[in-house]
DNA sequence: GTAGGGTTAG
């Protein structure tokens, strides 16, 4: 009991504790009655702290012997729902011989809440058809609709029109909002809409709320042209006889969701009283758009104009200057805040630490961001996944796994940051683990989760893995996820199936950036420059705004297909065209260009040009070109840079001696090799469980940008190393060629036994060789695997 | 006891 005390006293409860010891002394059984309902009226109005309070009341029922009445009973189980104590509710309701209609509907919409379908329709089942009402069918129908059981709702209202119940203002609200949450029944809004006009409900303001939010919906998706829809819309809005605050919030989101910020700041400056909530749909509107200067003018203005920010106003806003990367902006409203607010709720608090927290992380601060979630009285789940985030982003990947399992509650987004975070960070299996792991701990993976597996495939090259999770998916509904296709598209190119990557770009509804992105990556990696051109202009003509990746994307496929003046020309269009400032990973794909042309004089007078100190990607792409071409005298001082710059990295000496091995100076690449070892520089470890196979995709398909690839890749050009060293011709001119110029269209036709033969390697029968080539699945050792190839390898050449 | 808008995490 003390204990509950204390936390009451936390709570601020003081109030209803205080009425409660003095009523003690009074024992009548009436009087107590009417105490504990005008007690348990206030609680239900003290949203956030009423849990503890509802509970020392109920004790104190249970201790004086009350028993009581129906109306109680039911107020202390709604309240006991609302607190999330679910349990002691039922506990309630079991006890009760015949719960009635109240009671029922109680606990159908607090399992509907909580997604537990089942039993909130076991519930409403039980109620007899006596017994049940308009208010309870409609509960039950927003608990179908809000977990996405639209047949269900359907069924219910058709049920409930067949046993006479009149449908009302809060059954036609319930199925327009929850039918228009599910894509296909859009149909059934349509038939609604007739029926509401015909009820003679057409003009209830609630009613018509719902039907314009219907309208936003649909004109928001992607499937339909939304200038008619929004039209429509508007029409509704522009003729209801009465518009509440709803009305003109729901109008001005639904502008903003169709990207018409125009249309939405016209509704907004016809409004005579401007509502909080519409200037907070402003100010998030502008940001999630992009335009952000905007925000905080509108914010400016609010201010001037004296009107008080609330919770969801300061959210926005430093969300915006998070966006916008404004730290010192979000550090004023931050004080501005605290001068303001003398009495925030603990909803206030969570949201506005996380925003802060938000902005400390976008601002480059990952650290300080966790400081503020080590101070925070009370975190929610937002503010777990936020750190969580910001370790990803970071990749400080230890970091975040470490967080992430001390995180009290996963949920699915949690989950699907880490299996991303893995996949970024080149730790394909892990994702894919932890995917697993997920499904195992019976969440149900969301479509996010699904792109993080399928990401976890790209970089491990395991396309049968990548088909399984491909059709997982389309099983799950999530065929048309824009974030799952998109990451399909990148799998298929990194697998060496360009055509399924072009098949899911083509299929997919509609497209965002990273959707182009993808594809013109893969048509890249492919040796496709000229498709990738030509989908980059494509992109163009309609009307994308290419980003950074895009400029990256291009910029690599030109070079790797060579076409110099494109690259030069999207180079220079960059900040010209776009106003996007070349960084130095486009100006090292810039030098990467030049060089692998040849043209080394042109490539250091943009790195003497550059408008900062040259790093590691930029003599990274020098010492890359200068391999291809055996420019050593360049190659030599690039290396030394990059030396000097990262000391220890194994990729600079597998460059410089294959720089050596291309022209055939054998002696130096022994040297540098040696230097490797005396230096105690560990070359990367393979990956563990993939196949050979695979491989062998990876490392023609790939970049050479993650750890695994470089395994792969220094391991077969040693093999290639030993054989010329041995005077063994090897046939493997096409794979070299392929190798250095990009020209990969053959060797991703090919499969191993192809690969096999054109090392030189094998005149096995080549069933043979194809079944110990995939066959060989060695789990947990890659090792193993390439003893095998070494051993086939020395069997031949001896 | 039932419906509908604005915030922060991918």
């Amino acid at each position: 009991m003390n204990a509950l005390r204390k936390q009451a006293s936390r709570l601020g409860e003081q109030a209803i504790l205080k009425d409660f010891e003095e009523f003690r002394a009074t024992d009548v059984v009436r009087a107590l009655a009417n105490f504990y309902a005008a007690q348990l009226q206030l609680c239900s109005k003290r949203v956030s702290a009423s849990d503890f309070a509802v509970r020392m009341i109920h004790a104190h029922m249970i201790a004086s012997g009350f028993k009581p009445r129906s109306h109680i009973l039911n107020r202390l189980m709604d309240l006991y729902c609302k607190s999330s104590n679910l349990a002691y509710a039922r506990h309630l309701f079991d006890e009760i011989p015949e719960p009635d209609i109240v009671a029922r509907t109680t606990f159908v919409t607090a399992y509907s809440a909580l997604g537990e379908l089942k039993l909130a329709r076991e519930v409403f089942n039980r109620t007899p058809l006596r017994v049940r009402d308009t208010v309870c069918y409609n509960a039950m129908i927003t608990g179908c609709a809000h977990n996405s059981d639209g047949n269900a709702a359907i069924e219910l209202f058709s049920d409930m029109k067949r046993h006479d119940f009149r449908p009302d203002n809060y059954t036609y609200t319930s199925m327009l909002a929850g039918l228009s949450l599910i894509a296909e029944h859009e149909s059934d809004c349509q038939q609604l809409h007739c029926e509401i006009v015909k009820s003679g409900t057409g003009f209830v303001t609630s009613v018509v709320n719902a039907l314009i939010s219907v309208y936003v919906r649909c004109a928001s998706s992607p499937y339909v042209t939304s200038s008619l829809l929004m039209d429509a819309a508007r029409k509704l809005f522009d003729e209801m006889p009465l518009k509440d605050e709803l009305s003109w919030t729901t109008i001005i989101t639904g502008y903003i969701k169709n990207d018409d910020l125009y249309g939405a700041s016209q509704v907004f400056d016809g409004m005579n009283e401007k509502l909080v909530v519409a200037w907070n749909a402003m100010i998030s509107g502008y940001t999630h758009k992009g335009v952000v200067p905007k925000a905080l003018e509108m914010s400016r203005k609010m201010h001037s104009l004296g009107i008080k920010f609330d919770e969801f106003t300061y959210t926005s806003i430093l969300c915006a200057c998070a966006t916008a990367k404004l730290f010192s902006v979000g550090k004023q409203v931050h004080a501005y805040m605290i001068r303001t607010v003398t009495n925030p709720s603990r909803d206030f608090l969570y949201s506005v630490n996380n925003s802060l927290i938000t902005l400390y992380w976008k601002c480059g601060k990952t650290d300080d961001a966790r400081k503020i979630f080590d101070k925070m009285p009370v975190r929610d789940i937002v503010s777990w996944n936020t750190i969580l985030s910001a370790y990803v982003d970071g990749a400080r990947i230890e970091e975040a796994r470490s967080f992430f399992n001390e995180m009290p509650e996963k949920s699915p987004l949690a989950w699907s940051v880490m299996i991303s975070g893995f996949a970024q960070n080149g730790s394909g299996e892990e994702g894919l683990k932890l995917f697993n792991q997920m499904r195992s701990n019976e969440c149900q993976p969301c479509d996010y989760a699904f792109a993080g597996a399928i990401i976890s495939c790209a970089v491990l090259a395991s396309l049968d893995h990548g088909r399984q999770l491909h059709a997982q998916l389309i099983q799950s509904g999530f065929e048309s996820s824009l974030s799952a296709s998109n990451s399909l598209i990148t799998m298929y190119a990194r697998c060496g199936v360009l055509q399924d990557s072009q098949d899911v770009f083509n299929s997919m509804p509609y497209l965002d950036s990273v959707s182009w992105n993808a594809m013109i990556a893969a048509f890249g990696q492919h040796g496709h420059g000229a498709w990738a051109v030509d989908l980059f202009e494509r992109m163009l003509k309609e009307g994308i705004v290419p980003d950074r990746i895009t400029f990256l994307t291009i910029l690599t496929s030109c070079s790797h297909s060579g076409l110099v003046e494109e690259g030069r020309r999207y180079f220079n269009s960059m900040y010209e065209s776009y106003g996007i400032t070349p960084g130095e990973d486009h100006f090292g794909r810039l030098i990467d260009l030049l060089c692998r042309a040849g043209k080394f004089s042109e490539a250091t007078t943009v790195i003497e040009k550059m408008p900062f100190d040259p790093g590691a990607p930029i003599w990274e792409a020098l010492l890359g070109g200068c391999r291809i071409h055996g420019n050593i005298e360049l190659g030599v001082q690039a290396a030394e840079k990059l030396f000097e710059l990262i000391p220890h990295h194994d990729g600079t000496y597998i460059l410089l001696s294959n720089m050596y091995a291309n022209v055939g100076k054998w002696a130096d690449v022994s040297r540098v090799r040696n230097l490797m070892r005396v230096r105690g520089v560990k070359k990367e470890p393979a990956c563990s469980w993939i196949e050979v196979d695979s491989m062998v995709h990876v490392f023609l398909v790939d970049d050479t940008n993650h750890p695994e690839v470089w395994a792969v890749y220094e391991y077969l050009e040693e093999l290639v190393f030993e054989m010329r060293k041995l005077g063994y011709v090897p046939d493997t001119k096409f794979v070299l060629h392929d190798m250095e110029n990009e020209q990969k269209e053959y060797a991703l036709s090919t499969h191993s036994e192809k690969l096999a033969v054109a090392f030189g390697l094998l005149k096995l029968p080549s069933g043979a060789m194809i079944r110990v080539f995939k066959n060989l699945r060695i789990c947990g050792d890659c090792h193993n695997a390439f003893k095998f190839m070494s051993q086939v390898v020395g069997r031949r050449l001896l």
